[in-house]
DNA sequence: TTCATCCGCTGCAAAATTTGCATCCAAGAG
DNA sequence: CTCTTGGATGCAAATTTTGCAGCGGATGAA
């Protein structure tokens, strides 16, 4: 939307940190780019960057306005949407943030199912952590977060919650195989893999350890899911994954888990949410609706 | 905020129903108007403005984005007066739409009030009867209301409500003067004066006579309260009130009254709210809380 | 300390966009 | 049937935005 070059612009560059580098990326020059923010400061009769010897940055005034800018811009997006579907078409573009466990198997399977339907919508799936998806939903880089055990709250509205106990991963030929429930201090006999630490399953984990004697000594760590679950098979180590983010066994016979006994690790919970006060362009709200009924199919809602 | 024009341009459009008329009231050409509005639908991928022999009207995708770039208009207002809030100016604008009632003294002591903290903010106070004063919140005409006995309440966020019982307004010397409570039957045993339908006052008279074999045939009629009131001085006329339009006795002794039996005319409701889903301009949110002070240190709260 | 680098800002001319004028065309109203 | 109202459009003028070249200040490396 042409009328929105300006707040688009003082979006981009907010987020470079530095007129220049946004300019580039605007494909514009720095001179213009600059002009313009001046302009706008001129107008609201206050400076909305502060200029640091190395970039600018938002103050305080910038903060507000910043945030009414990409509630606007993100805004546009809906109402263009519900406009062209007024004009029949089902268009537009879901953005995604969540925990590693949706990326194996729930996500793909229901953005597959959703792009059936509606072939006009893109996605964009990002993983973040309990702390990043929260500012992901702020900074309006995401439109919905998917999050196990997430940190702060506060703008944050949860959509649906659902009942994640957690699960020991293994190799089928392993010894803990075939068992109905794992205590926590079986699976911690054998050599371990786990993601490093701002990610819920180890959150949990470390809580529970908390109140117990027992120790926890991974034999290897990883920021890289993709690393740990191939590492999984190597060795006969055992590894820890929410159901959500475990395979069908049908689907899957490399990969064998059990749930560790609640007692030794409270029950953690996925929320789904958005941010608080903001519609959500209709793509997005339609799909989040999906994702609420096959959630609540498939797990215990609280 | 100069990136808005478009978007104000186009309010205007959508308000005075014709691009040539909106042009007239903007000093710009017709020609100009009529191309931001080409290039917008251009963008947009369909026309938001039918157009008709005698000028335009909103579709139903201009529908949706008029209802888009009213809130931006207003939210940016409330933004720039956030920013000059931080270099210490309260500035700002609030518009009210209210009942008849509340213009004689109640409105006029409490902007004054606020006035002399803030003199850097402005009011608007426009008399709409219980339906328009919704509509006035809706097309963001009005940043707060305050009704008695409102109509529909779907776009209408109640922010306090207190009770008004109808009081009976004559002469001091009436013969009803003097009484602690007055019924219905006596006092429209006089000649009475009332307003023209929408109002609440009458309202409530008309439901109460619903249930009951009184009649009601009014001397005098009339859509102007400033008329009402002076003629109830001249003929010895019964009138109706309730208590936030009524002058405190010591101001002006040329009005008596005295309230109606509840058992007659039920006690009555007086709302002040604001828009649904709408966040208030700073000065707008500041002197509704004063309101709120005043309201429930003189009526009773429910 | 010096030098190279990065970055925001500004004067001026070129480029692009917006505006206004004149005019056309369509659809009621009288 | 004519007249008025009101939205569209081609073209030139006016205005705004952009890019180039270059300034001056701050930082960090040598």
């Amino acid at each position: 939307m042409r009328y929105m070059t300006t707040i688009r612009f003082i979006d981009a560059v907010a987020r470079a940190g530095s007129i220049r580098k946004a300019a580039e990326e605007l494909a514009i020059t720095s001179t213009a780019l600059n002009r313009r923010i001046l302009a706008v400061e001129e107008e609201l009769g206050a400076p909305i960057f502060e200029r640091l010897p190395r970039g600018v940055r938002l103050n305080s005034a910038g903060e507000i306005f910043i945030h009414h800018i990409r509630n606007q811009i993100s805004d546009m997006e809906r109402v263009r949407a519900q406009i062209a579907d007024l004009a029949g078409e089902r268009r537009g573009h879901v953005s995604i943030a969540c925990s590693q466990a949706l990326l194996p198997y729930f996500l793909p399977k229901q953005i597959n199912a959703y792009r059936r339907e509606h072939p006009g919508v893109t996605f964009g799936v990002f993983l973040r952590d309990r702390a990043a998806a929260e500012q992901a939903l702020i900074d309006h880089t995401a439109d919905i977060a998917l999050v196990f055990e997430p940190i702060r709250m506060a703008e944050f509205h949860t959509l649906m919650r659902v009942r994640q106990q957690l699960h020991a991963v293994f190799a089928p030929e392993h010894p803990l195989a075939g068992r109905p429930v794992v205590r926590l201090r079986e699976a911690l006999e054998h050599p371990i893999a786990l993601p490093t630490s701002p990610y819920g399953v180890r959150h949990v984990l470390e809580v529970a350890l908390q109140n117990s004697t027992l120790e926890m000594r991974p034999a290897v760590e990883s920021d890289s899911f993709e690393f740990l679950r191939s590492y999984a098979g190597a060795e006969q180590t055992v590894s820890f994954q929410i159901p959500i983010g475990l395979p069908d066994p049908s689907e899957d016979p490399q990969t064998a888990s059990a749930p560790i006994d609640p007692s030794d690790v409270p029950i953690g919970i996925l929320y789904m949410g958005q941010l608080r006060n903001r519609i959500l362009p209709v793509a997005a709200a339609k799909f989040a609706d999906g994702l609420t009924t096959a959630l609540a199919e498939r797990y215990d809602v609280c």
